[in-house]
DNA sequence: AGCACGCCGACT
DNA sequence: GTCGGCGTGCTC
């Protein structure tokens, strides 16, 4: 008998699988069975992806496992085929990406079988209790009117997080009081739905896509490219139907903070199977729970944002990727996969049907589609009787203007006000103004750990950086030459929203942004009061353009469009433009027509010009042209290694190291461009470089780095730095 | 990444 | 005399 050689991905960032002997019980190894294997000194759990009969060291080296602790493997066959692929592709240590790929609980050693949540509830006395008795104790008043308010099943801890804050000690009173039992149930992470509503008629659009994605047998991308407000939901939802008829599953992955309590009771209204959430709002006991269930089957609908692209199925029969262009599917640490481009290359290994929808779709997809790889589908009309907004450009060169609001857009506003209508106003950068400056010596609010000015909050009175952690009271005086003239440069969404609040006194003003709703649930009570009322005005950031809706705003003004023409970044003209679609989207949902206005100061600008006269698709295919006449992605490829450190000089160091190594290697078809300071050279105090790889052909970019990241971990520099490698980086910095 | 081994400075 | 600094080597 040929002795077996187990080939073990373990956590550890090295870029390699380590080879172990089967354990003296040797049940039939099969790949997605975890071990637990001696590594180093110390012991960890590992996955193992392969089973080989030599090993390339002499076989005296090798350890034996110590256990298995798995009978069947918690990865499938697809699943590991899945997750090979990643490796090779992103150049990522095989231990770091198989364990992204299982819940936290399933990365130590103990049992894949279910383990309980804990769960409170009312007992007898609790849900007798009339809660006027805890009238002195608020807090535990309001847990108890909040528990009387469920199902009598209670409430997970996660769930309780999203009503009221540090709640724990106060529910252990009311179970010692005898109101409250905890328990530890089985926990069920899954919505049951009720499919008490009914499928609306589409649309020739919806329906000419629904029938086409129902019709794929196999594997096969479609873009579906709807303005907002032409229902692209319906039609996922309808394809969906499809799937479920057949006793399939259907994956719907959605950016961060695109898990809209909307969105998950428009699905449980439609269908009456389990739906299991995975966000990451979940405690460790719930999630392994949906995990469980999806790869048992039971789940029949798995809606999660990025990581859940790496969740099991059982009958896996559809994926759709929802806000197909959103950053947030790109992960910007560690494994820096993109789950968009994941779900697709799973859908192809499971021959199955994938769908990206987007109002404003990104470059990639388009040029994808363009060239005939996806199937385009195109939603061109609003659904029901909604009106397009009509979009249009405010010149404000030499115009007058009060904190970055032009008289102009000032008139209408208080035009629309006073028609009843609701002000959306877009600035994408939160806080009173983006530095302080001393009008005597001319004193700049400095970061002391990174390359960026502090950003003034006037209601806290403080100096923040948005790069780091940095914050410190706003000084009184300048600290440089002690004048008490310092003053506020710019506008952040704070003080336009103080602005406007002079300038409409009587109106409610209110701002959506990152600070205003950093507390859970805040943003639904903002969101509420949004709802219930007209003649409001909104200010926020980008937080306003992803999937809420606002059916009574009739104005969007777009404060500042200029920030994304100007940037170093090449993607940046791409963000400010799907940014400006999807906030003017928001405006004339009902049946009142919409007006978007767009401040700049370079209204003849030919990309700007195309997308307010014409669409986003115009603005695409331009923008399509100038990425193709500057070699830039999606018509050529990058890869990205970055390296940071508190040394100045020690990322530089490290990749020069690693250029040379490159040259060494041969890197025929690839660019090697830099090593370079970042554009933000020092951030929370280290100080960052990159090395750009630049290719025409995929293959030749593949080729180098294929031998290239395992001999990166041999540079001696390398120790001295934090380095990481990104293939296909969003951000270039 | 961790973790140990190993060889040179300021301390009880 | 040693406690401990971080350079360097290894993990099957």
């Amino acid at each position: 008998m040929i002795p077996l050689i187990l080939r073990i991905a373990v956590p550890s960032p090295l870029r390699r699988l380590f080879d172990y002997l089967p354990p003296h019980n040797a049940a039939n190894p099969i790949p997605g069975q975890r071990y637990l294997i001696p590594f180093g000194r110390g012991q960890s759990v590992g996955i193992l992806v392969a089973v080989s009969d030599h090993s390339e060291l002499p076989r005296e080296k090798l350890k034996a496992v110590l256990k298995q602790l798995d009978q069947a493997p918690l990865l499938d066959a697809p699943m590991m085929k899945l997750l090979r692929w990643a490796c090779d592709y992103y150049h990522h240590p095989p231990g770091e990406v198989f364990q992204a790929a299982l819940p936290v609980l399933l990365r130590q050693e103990r049992s894949a079988a279910e383990k309980g949540v804990a769960h409170w509830r009312l007992s007898e006395a609790g849900a007798a209790l009339d809660p006027a008795t805890l009238a002195r104790a608020p807090r535990q008043q309001a847990l108890l009117k909040l528990l009387q308010g469920v199902t009598p099943s209670g409430l997970t801890a996660s769930a309780i997080d999203q009503h009221q804050e540090k709640w724990l000690p106060l529910m252990r009173i009311l179970v010692e009081k005898g109101w409250v039992v905890r328990e530890e149930r089985a926990a069920s992470a899954l919505e049951r739905g009720s499919a008490s509503d009914c499928r609306p008629p589409l649309t020739d659009a919806q329906q000419q896509a629904v029938s086409a994605i129902n019709s794929d047998r196999g594997f096969q991308v479609s873009l579906l490219d709807g303005v907002t407000g032409s229902g692209k939901t319906e039609v996922y939802l309808q394809a969906i139907a499809a799937v479920l008829a057949q006793g399939r599953q259907a994956l719907v992955l959605i950016p961060e903070i695109g898990l809209s309590p909307q969105l998950v009771s428009r699905f449980a209204r439609r269908f009456a199977v389990p739906i299991a959430l995975l966000h990451s709002g979940l405690s460790d006991g719930e999630r392994l729970s949906a995990w469980q269930l999806a790869a048992k089957g039971e789940a029949e609908i798995i809606i999660g944002t990025r990581s859940a692209i790496f969740t099991p199925m059982k009958q896996p029969g559809l994926i759709i990727v929802d806000e197909e262009h959103d950053g947030s599917f790109k992960q910007q640490d560690g494994f820096r996969y993109s789950a968009r481009d994941v779900a697709v290359v799973r859908a192809r290994q499971l021959n199955i049907p994938i769908v990206l929808g987007s109002a404003t779709p990104s470059l990639e997809s388009l040029h994808n589609a363009l060239a005939g790889r996806y199937r385009h589908l195109l939603l061109p009309e609003r659904a029901g009787n909604a009106i397009h907004p009509t979009m249009r450009l405010l010149d404000v060169r030499q115009q007058p203007m009060e904190e970055g609001v032009s008289l102009h857009l000032q008139q209408a506003i208080r035009h629309h006000l006073e028609h009843h209508g609701q002000v959306l106003l877009f600035l994408n950068r939160r806080g009173y103004a983006p530095v302080m400056m001393c009008h005597d010596c001319g004193w700049v609010s400095q970061c002391p750990r990174c390359d960026a000015h502090m950003t003034v909050y006037a209601g806290q009175q403080r100096l923040r950086c948005h790069h780091c952690a940095s914050e410190r009271p706003l000084p009184p005086q300048c600290p440089d030459c002690g004048s008490s003239d310092l003053r506020p440069i710019g506008q952040g969404t704070e003080r336009i929203e103080q602005h406007l609040q002079a300038l409409f006194p009587g109106r409610e003003v209110l701002r959506i942004d990152r600070d205003t709703t950093r507390r859970k649930g805040s943003m639904d009570k903002l969101l509420e009061q949004i709802h219930g009322e007209s003649g409001q005005l909104l200010i926020g950031t980008q937080m306003l353009a992803k999937g809420h809706h606002f059916p009574n705003v009739t104005l969007v003004g777009i404060l500042d469009a200029d920030q994304g023409l100007f940037s170093v970044d090449f993607r940046a003209a791409e963000r400010m433009a799907q940014l400006i679609i999807q906030v003017a989207g928001r405006a004339g949902r009902a049946e009142r027509p919409g007006e978007v206005l767009i401040q700049t100061h370079v209204p003849d600008h030919p990309l700007l010009k195309l997308l307010v006269e014409k669409d986003y698709a115009h603005f695409a295919l331009a923008t399509l042209q100038e990425r193709r006449a500057a070699e830039l992605p999606p018509f050529f490829h990058f890869a990205l290694l970055r390296a940071e450190a508190l040394e100045r000089q020690a990322p530089l160091a490290f990749l020069e190291a690693a250029r040379h190594c490159a040259e060494q290697l041969g890197h025929d078809g690839v660019w090697l461009l830099g090593p370079i300071p970042a554009p933000m050279e020092r951030r929370a105090g280290r100080s960052r470089a990159q090395l750009l790889l630049q290719a025409e052909q995929r293959a030749d970019l593949h080729r180098l780095l294929n031998s290239w990241a395992v001999a990166l971990e041999g540079i001696k520099e390398g120790r001295k730095v934090r380095w990481s490698l990104d293939v296909d980086p969003v951000e270039l910095y």
